[in-house]
DNA sequence: GCTAACTTTGCAACCCGGTTGCACGAAAGA
DNA sequence: TCTTTCGTGCAACCGGGTTGCAAAGTTAGC
C-alpha cells in the first residue's frame, strides 16, 4: 500500500505534498478513525490548521469520511475504494468505550428499517457503542 | 398532561421551580428535540447557565434523554414512561434535512446487528436522515 | 534563470456550544 | 429566627472547529 500512497493523492487530483503524504500514511496505518486533535498530537509539531485543511481537503476529494459518532469531536477514515460515486459512509461505525477508538466497520449489512408514512429517507448512520476485539480480552 | 407536569417533577423528586416547570412545558409541547441553544432562544430573557443545569438535572433525573443527531448540538427529548429503569434511549431518531428538526421515533423497533468476533455490543445508536412528514409535502 | 501567479503552510485570532466558579437571593429545616 | 441548602444570574473559561493574513514554497511563462 505505501507505495501507492503518493499516486493514490495524484489520482484524486490533490498535490502530495509532505504534511499530506504523512497525515495519509498515518490514516492508512491506523484502523481507527482518527480526529483533528488525534492527529495534531500525533506529530506533535505540525499547525492544527493545516492539518484542518489537509483533512478538509481530503474530504472534499473523496479520500476520507467525516464520522460523527458522538464522542464530540468529528472523526476521519479512509474511504473504501469504490467510495467514488457514493461517498456517503454506508456502513456502520463502532465506538469501544475502552481504549476510546473509532473503528469502521465495512463488512457488516446496514439493516434496512421502516419509516412512518410519509418520511423520507435518505441516510441511515448506525453507531454501535461496547467494547471492541482488543480491549475484550 | 399539562396539569401533571409539576407532580411529575415531583415524583422524579426534582424541585417545581418556575423555570423548570417552563421548560419541562415546552419539552411537552414540542414533538421535536431541542438543543439548550434552540431553549435559549425560545424564552430569550433566561441565562444560558440556568437552561443548561435545568436540562443536566432532567437528564440526571431521567426526565429527559440526550440525543446527538450529528449536528453538532446536543438536543434533549423526554424520556418514554417506561425509562426509568432502562435510561438508554432505545429507539431511531430522525433529522430531517429540510426543516432541521429533531424526531423520537418511539415506534420503530431497533434492528439486530451482528458484530465481527469478540466485539461487545452495549448500545446501538440508529440516526435516520431524510425528510419528515410534515416537510415532505 | 527570473519573475509573476498560485498554492500551501504557520500563526494568531475568532466563533460557538458547552461548562464552571462565584456570589446573591430564595426556600427549607432546625 | 438562624442556619443551611438550593437555584439562579453573571462572567469567564475551555476546546473543537474555522478563518484572515502574510510568509514560504511551488508552478508556469518568458
Amino acid at each position: 500500500m505505501l507505495p501507492s500512497i503518493e499516486l493514490q493523492l495524484i489520482n484524486k487530483k490533490v498535490k502530495p505534498t509532505a504534511m499530506r503524504l504523512l497525515v495519509l500514511e498515518i490514516l492508512y496505518k491506523d484502523r481507527n478513525a482518527v480526529s483533528l486533535s488525534d492527529l495534531v498530537s500525533k506529530f506533535e509539531r505540525a499547525e492544527k490548521s493545516t492539518l484542518f485543511r489537509t483533512l478538509k481537503t481530503f474530504e472534499e476529494k473523496k479520500i476520507i469520511h467525516r464520522i460523527d459518532d458522538g464522542t464530540g469531536s468529528v472523526k476521519y477514515a479512509l474511504c473504501a475504494d469504490d467510495c467514488d460515486d457514493m461517498h456517503e459512509d454506508e456502513h456502520i461505525h463502532f465506538v469501544c468505550t475502552v481504549c476510546k477508538n473509532t473503528i469502521c466497520l465495512n463488512n457488516i449489512k446496514i439493516p434496512s428499517i421502516n419509516l412512518p408514512n410519509n418520511f423520507k429517507l435518505n441516510d441511515l448512520q448506525i453507531i454501535a457503542k461496547g467494547i471492541c476485539d482488543k480491549c475484550n480480552s
